[in-house]
RNA sequence: GCUGGAGUCGUCUAGUGGCAAUGACAAGAGACUGUAAAUCUCUCGCGCUUCGCGCUUCGUAGGUUCGAGUCCUACCUCCAGCA
């Protein structure tokens, strides 16, 4: 046991945070930082040093995989990936779950001697595992805050002490995807050209026969514009609009969210790679 | 050429004499610590000293009226029908 061990002494570098919109290419270049990542920790010729946590709150359902742009099969088995195929559409599965999910997977993975690279656009899930967002209880009612008008209805709430936005835990190192607005519609628009093919609409079939749509999983995202279309609800076209507009609304979120983090250092994506790896090589925490 | 219908904020749209004028989409900004690709808020004719004020708008030009997107006349454009 302990002679495989002995070339595994564990990592101590940063965690890799990679954020950015959706379309952002935060898969893609999260798998190349993983394959690269090895050289620089002297790991053996073909052994991969990096592996993914996917930080994305529809790629935790299974069966939901072009719909929500999963790494496919070809890449995964290129670099490990998790946080994908946790549970079925419409079970529960919280930030909270998420976050033990995440530290668990980066403890393992450090143990390993191998880099955790934090890959994805969920603004809340990466907020909280890099800021350590405490959560009341194991499935504990939802945090209220005092002042929101919003949540006035539960009486049997209150207020708890919230983490420390401006106390990002050390160990992480977050970097965002930056595009300009003009080039990231273009990604979309070209992304939503190429998913709105056979294979989406047996997805999309598949997953409504099992599941239905009222859970949250199948709300609001590509699968009702797929099933408009298929149904014969709307044009090809006007799916394919509808869909677009919805991606950019998203995308506009995720900025906004990730906006308010200061910790994140900004770049095109041709930049991130070299920067990571960069970051890496430093390796201080 | 004649007859009928239609031209309103980027787009579609409500409005048939009374406050820049409805709704939707798009666009922009923002909130969001327990299903977050969710949910929610604000802006959206122009300019200001912006809980208000000023200016200019509903194809174009006139007219009626205290008051016109709305009524009348002419013209322009588009659609349909007849020639």
């Amino acid at each position: 046991m302990n002679t495989k061990n002995t070339q595994h002494k564990e990592y101590v570098g940063p965690t890799i945070v990679i954020v950015g919109p959706t379309g952002s290419g935060k898969t893609s270049v999260a798998i190349e930082i993983a394959e690269e990542v090895g050289k620089i920790l002297n790991l053996p010729i073909g052994e991969i040093g990096g592996e993914i946590i996917s930080a994305d709150s529809r790629a935790i359902y299974k069966h939901m995989d072009i719909g929500t742009a999963k790494p496919n099969e070809d890449e995964r088995k290129r670099v490990p990936h998790f946080g994908l195929d946790l549970v079925e559409p419409g079970e529960r599965f919280t930030v909270a779950d998420w976050k033990d999910y995440a530290k668990q997977k980066i403890i393992e993975i450090r143990a390993r001697g191998h880099v955790p690279i934090v890959a994805g656009g969920t603004g809340l899930y990466v907020d909280a595992l890099i800021f350590d967002y405490q959560f009341r209880g194991p499935t504990g009612q939802k945090v209220i805050k005092a002042n929101k008008k919003s949540y006035t209805e539960s009486s049997t709430t209150e207020q708890i002490n919230c983490s420390d936005r401006q106390k990002m835990v050390s160990e992480y190192k977050i970097f965002g995807i930056k595009w300009p607005t003009a080039q990231l519609r273009k990604r979309l628009l070209q992304r939503v050209n190429k998913l709105f093919v056979q294979e989406l609409y047996d997805e999309t079939a598949y997953l409504a026969a099992n599941y239905g749509w009222d859970s949250q999983a199948m709300k609001s995202n590509i699968y009702q514009f797929a099933w408009k279309y298929v149904s014969g609800d709307c044009s090809l076209e006007s799916a394919k609009e509808l869909n677009f507009y919805d991606d950019w609304h998203l995308a506009k979120r995720q900025m906004t969210w990730f906006k308010r983090n200061n910790k994140i250092t900004w770049l095109p994506l041709e930049k991130i790679k070299p920067a990571v790896l960069k970051c890496i090589q430093d390796g201080k925490i």
